[in-house]
RNA sequence: CGGGGCGUCGUAUACUGGCAGUACGCAUGGUUUGGGACCAUGUAGACUGGGUUCGAUUCCCAGCGCCCCGACCA
């Protein structure tokens, strides 16, 4: 990608924010606020937002079927679980008279998708050959946040992973619920955060009277409270741990969650199937879910340093930034440009910056936008590039086949 | 949801009851070129509604919006 063909504008003068995610974020052009809590992704953080997604949705195909619910739903769905009455549910409705006139219902803007799923599945999954099976999705949720803070950690328009799974027993419910965890563990393993992610013990707050566990990713920003037992290694949620013992403290963000429902939905929607002996027995089920925008916020405040961004190569938006000096010198242009097309060539993802402005600003640019390596091709590099990590002060001259063949390493 | 603050060019910020200024950006021309260069010229702004006043961007009221602290967080 040429950048002066690219919708990017970093702005190094922008405000700085309440956390370093919505800093750096708005700073490097990856989004835009639209609202209170509500941001556009801008094309290089959609590239980055993507890539997240990408990496969980490879990791979901190991565990369940991916389908797209729709984000709304009509609010009968939700009087049939007395769900109504979450005080972060959005309601839409029609914007005028005369579509009142037309049609007088009520909708909700869906914050989770039990209410859709458990009917859904109901509708075609009713033996107990059927069992067990799970289903996911990567959407966007609503959710009414009386106070969105801290960039794409806590809005009210974002981006989960929720899946769901069915089961005829209480024990195959929790032996896939393990399954589950390492699912999650090897998407975290991949964003390079597994270390500093504590599953944690937690109540199941509005779905089950029982537990729940939550990824928490240990994190300054973060809006929750762990407590790490000094002697087990085993994390709490601040709101369950035990009141005596001895605990260590952190901040961190919840990335992801998994609840064992039980019969909560099912029961609600009476959604039974048939078992050998022909009598209907209850559902039972599972959800899980990962915020991935969060998780980009979350990435940002793990991975930086005090000139920008460093994402983790898993989730970069781009390899390689491509920054020609002096780029007006035809000679330069023109080894600069055959070193983008090689690059392209060998599939390797390239920000080409070929704007003619001083090199400090391309080399602050490479920096804040966190690319893992930079290229420079100018006057000095006589003929050769110039490869440099972002983690890494020092840079290596050599000619471009090489420097792609270490590259694809 | 309680408490507080703020709404000024695209962005960041000043000043002001009487022609609204600066920097960045953007545009044009020229000079530059290895860590956000320089000169010149230009571009562009008072959230909305009401009130007070000869006159309101400034003071008052309401609405809307944004931010911060706390509460909440299926």
């Amino acid at each position: 990608m040429k950048y002066s063909q690219y919708f990017l504008h970093t702005n190094k003068d922008a405000k700085e924010l309440d956390s370093i995610n919505a800093t750096l974020l708005q700073k490097g052009g990856f989004i835009d606020q639209t609202m209170s809590g509500v941001y556009t992704f801008l094309p290089i953080g959609l590239r980055v937002l993507n890539k997240i997604e990408n990496i969980v949705r490879e990791e979901m195909d190991t565990i369940a079927s991916e389908l797209l619910m729709p984000a709304l739903s009509p609010v009968e769905l939700w009087e049939t679980t007395g769900r109504t009455d979450i005080d972060v549910l959005f309601e839409a409705r029609g914007a005028n008279d005369a579509s009142r006139k037309r049609n007088d219902g009520r909708y909700i803007l869906n914050s989770t998708h039990e209410e859709i799923v458990t009917p859904l599945a109901k509708k075609r999954r009713l033996s107990y050959k059927d069992f067990p099976f799970a289903v996911y999705q990567i959407q966007t949720k609503f959710r009414n946040e009386e106070r969105a803070k801290s960039g794409l950690m806590r809005g009210r328009e974002f981006r989960m992973k929720d899946l769901y799974s069915f089961h005829t027993s209480e024990e195959d419910l929790l032996a896939f619920y393990e399954t589950a965890k390492i699912a999650y563990m090897n998407v975290f393993k991949r964003l390079g955060i597994w270390e500093d992610t504590k599953i944690t013990k937690a109540s199941g707050g509005d779905f089950t009277t029982g537990f729940s566990h939550e990824f928490q990713a240990i994190c300054e920003s973060g809006e929750d409270v762990i407590c790490i037992d000094n002697k087990t290694g085993e994390a709490f949620n601040k709101e369950v741990a035990p009141k005596d013992g001895d605990f260590t403290q952190h901040n961190a963000s919840e990335i992801g969650n998994i609840f064992p429902l039980n019969t909560k939905f099912s029961k609600a929607f009476d959604y039974t199937y048939t078992n050998k002996e022909g009598k209907q027995q209850i559902v039972y089920m599972g959800s899980y879910g990962i915020g991935t925008s969060r998780l980009m916020g979350v990435l940002v405040e793990k991975f930086h340093d005090e000139k920008g961004i460093i994402w983790p190569k898993s989730v970069a938006p781009f390899t390689i930034y491509l920054a020609g000096l002096n780029i007006d010198d035809e000679e330069i242009k023109q080894q600069a440009d055959a070193a983008y097309e090689e690059l392209t060539k060998a599939g390797i993802e390239t920000l080409y910056d070929d704007r003619n402005i001083a090199p400090g600003a391309k080399f602050s640019d490479a920096d804040l936008l966190g690319i893992p390596y930079r290229i420079v091709v100018s006057k000095k590099t006589n003929r050769q590039v110039e490869l440099k990590e972002r983690t890494s002060p020092e840079s290596t001259l050599l000619d471009i086949a090489p420097c792609i063949a270490r590259l694809k390493q």
